[in-house]
DNA sequence: GTCTATACGTAGATAGAC
DNA sequence: GTCTATCTACGTATAGAC
């Protein structure tokens, strides 16, 4: 039933959420605890009867509430990429476009996200899979939107010649799978605090792709 | 059945696997198709049925080869661990202790790894979870191990002047992390070759790390 | 080693009363 | 909205013949 630290997925124990992401009343109820199971189990090895009695009812009640459990997953997608998404919009104002300051921002938004909520994170990133193409589509337009973000971040700063990187893909694929890895290592047992890790990781990624200093 | 690619946990779209890893004859050919399966779908969403009409054969013959579904996967995740194990010891012969050329070789080998046997990799880090604690042991001892190589490396490298980040746990967690996800991206649609990506990777890693230039 | 046949539990989802 | 009861399919695994 319970899995041994070593070989949790993710190392957080408490399920946070961006403020005023989910519902009130019981819809909330069961996304907050489907956050928990599938963080922890997958998808796939949990049951309907499972998420039901986390929440406190019984497993038909659920299908007032959601018309399956894809469904319940798929809320947890996209509102997961929308928090994503929009903490990245909203790191831009105030930095130049190409600027190390836009690149850093960027960064920490992303870093910050990802150790703040890192179920949330957790599941955006590794059950997209288990969705029908119709539920997926709105988090891969959220996704690819971001994606661009760091991308024209980066390439615009190597054309302003404040960064210095042979590829900005790879610069792109390092910078952003190093801050979603955080979600799965963060966990209260760290010594640190999620802007800890942001910063840490925005100025890594300004070593990696080159800054000037 | 088939996952559209922007859904897909992992680009790659051919099983490879280190040269003589896998026993020959059809315990060897069951571990190759639930390498690709569970790469793909993940473990528990591939049935024993799956997984024996892939392997050519009926599902109760899978058990005259293995006791479990469960014992499938382990051998798969314990074959992952091993080849990672053995790919980073041997990146260390040929460079001192501590210098910036031991963390280079240690990325290159983990990020070479990753980028050539995705699925392989992919598993070994995302599927330790469905396994009871008995079976992921000898995983959990290699893995501890790997970590340790690099983090002396780190270490080291810190006192002997040639690297400076004020946090060498944090140095580990990006810098092993920016790899592990190289497991997820890389395909055979990317313009890269394995042995770029681990370059490339390896000279983000010394950036990151603040070597000595 | 491989098969056919099957046991037995649990999965997701629905019907209909309250 | 919530319940009890239930449908039907599929899950892992086993029995026993060849």
């Amino acid at each position: 039933m319970t899995i041994p630290a070593e070989q949790r997925r993710i190392a957080a124990d408490e399920v946070r959420l961006p403020p005023g992401l989910l519902p009130d009343g019981r819809s909330g109820r069961i996304l907050v605890e489907a956050l928990r199971l599938f963080a922890e189990y997958g998808f796939h090895d949990t049951s309907i009867r499972d998420l039901a009695k986390a929440s406190g009812i019984r497993s038909a009640t659920l299908y007032t509430h959601y018309p399956s459990k894809e469904h319940v997953l798929a809320e947890l997608i996209r509102l997961g990429h929308e928090a994503h998404h929009t903490a990245l919009a909203a790191a831009l104002p105030g930095t130049a476009p190409g600027s190390a300051e836009r690149l850093a921002a960027l960064v920490r938004a992303h870093v910050l996200g990802c150790a703040r909520y890192p179920l949330l994170a957790s599941i955006a990133n590794s059950e997209l899979h288990a969705l029908s193409p119709g539920l997926a589509a709105p988090s891969l337009l959220l996704r690819a939107d971001s994606r661009q973000m760091m991308l024209d971040t980066i390439n615009l700063g190597l054309d302003a010649g404040v960064f210095d990187v042979p590829d900005p893909f790879l610069a792109l694929t390092a910078i952003a799978g190093m801050g979603i890895r955080v979600a799965n290592w963060y966990g209260s047992a760290t010594p640190y605090t999620p802007e800890d890790i942001a910063d840490s990781y925005a100025a890594f990624a300004l070593r990696l792709a080159g800054a000037r200093a």
